[in-house]
DNA sequence: GCTATTTTTACACTCGACGTAAATTTACGT
DNA sequence: ACGTAAATTTACGTCGAGTGTAAAAATAGC
């Protein structure tokens, strides 16, 4: 809950806050750089602390996980599948929307869809910790998708078919996520994997279809 | 390396061997003890070595991470999926195959389809921790399915079909899983929660037939 | 400038996990 | 049965993540 202008809550004047996030950003962009440098495991709290001229309390203040250091914009990537769902249109299904939004993503080389860029890719498939944060922000995204399809309402069975769907739905978008990973740690640039996986995601969309094309219809 | 009397692996004797088992079996029952009484996280490493009478080393020297302090039959677990497809009968689709290992499961109440307990299921549910390897073991479950499906042959499209489908049956297994432990969590005995979730997992399996039925057919 | 609030810091602590070398237990040849 | 070799267990130390607390510093509002 964010209030703006007239505050319930008491709206912390503006240097205040603005020092907040930039001490937020500095301490995060030396973590970054660091975790690129010498890997997720291998860099220390006490390490970015230095690096960013803070106490090691601060560090952990701003971020709870050593894992949030690492990963940006968890919930806008939690919240893809759900949206792309909630604003299909008229006449799509749930399936033909997440298709869409897919190829979209794919285009743009979007890191939702997996393209982080080689080094994050290495970072996070060299540390065990960060691909279970990974995992996790999948299984999120599962559940968002899963809310937004039984709040839509467009197939039988309730919420039991809706998370149904939704691990189907989702497991498509993770496998592919998985493959853009697998590919760009191979050493392959973003144009040649759309390339690649772009006829993967339609054969992965196809198979669905007979399945889900009709559930789920705006 | 010392090959003794018979053997390809070094066969240490029986005696030392014997009281092994027995020490590891010992520590794990103090565990389970102490993680039901008062929780996963809540537990120390410290209090289960005290309580099973030897040091923290031999701990972790058994027990790599806590968590495999409260999680039995991990590899059985992860096997499952993939030896039911493995097992397919004559003209039986993989799709097939799992759904008649589910219901088999579910009618034999089985761990492996999350008929875990009341108590391990509010343990497994109250700690983050312990949530996450769960997660972690449904993925490697997903994972040995994908490379029987991709040995197993029956599809166009190698690997990456592969992997799709395994990430499709698997999701099914998954939320089957979840589903049935939700309902362990809301107090329903073992042969409520199978008439439950009987119709709900023909319901997916039927949904999946159109789009999967006629792949990895054996 | 003064005061109240918020942020940062220093310090201490718990716990999981790892390593090492000594002490204990078991196995086996003689 | 005894002694030696091997494995197991233990005691001890270390590291790093994460938490709590109260003092110190910075900022807001008057």
């Amino acid at each position: 809950m964010s209030d703006d202008s007239a505050g319930t809550s008491p709206r912390p004047t503006g240097l205040r806050e603005a020092k907040k996030q930039e001490t937020r950003q500095h301490i995060s962009d030396q973590a970054t750089r660091l975790f690129l440098a010498q890997g997720f495991d291998a860099t220390t709290i006490a390490e970015i602390a230095d690096a960013a001229r803070v106490s090691k309390k601060t560090v952990t203040n701003y971020f709870a996980r050593k894992e949030d250091l690492a990963l940006d914009r968890q919930d806008a990537f939690v919240a893809t599948l759900a949206s792309a769902v909630a604003a299909r249109r008229p006449g799509e299904s749930a399936l033909g929307a997440l298709r869409r939004a897919f190829e979209g993503s794919l285009a743009a080389h979007d890191p939702v869809t997996g393209f982080t860029g080689a080094e994050f890719a290495r970072m996070a498939a060299e540390s065990p910790t960060l691909t279970h944060c990974v995992r996790g922000l999948h299984d999120r995204r599962e559940e968002a998708l899963a809310e937004a399809l039984a709040e839509a309402g467009g197939a039988p069975g309730g919420d039991a078919t809706a998370r149904t769907v939704a691990g189907l739905l989702g497991a498509v978008h993770r496998v592919l996520f998985g493959r853009i990973q697998h590919l760009t740690l191979a050493g392959y640039a973003a144009w040649e994997i759309e390339r690649l996986v772009a006829p993967e995601g339609a054969r992965a969309f196809d198979l669905l279809e007979p399945s889900l094309g009709r559930l789920y219809v705006a």
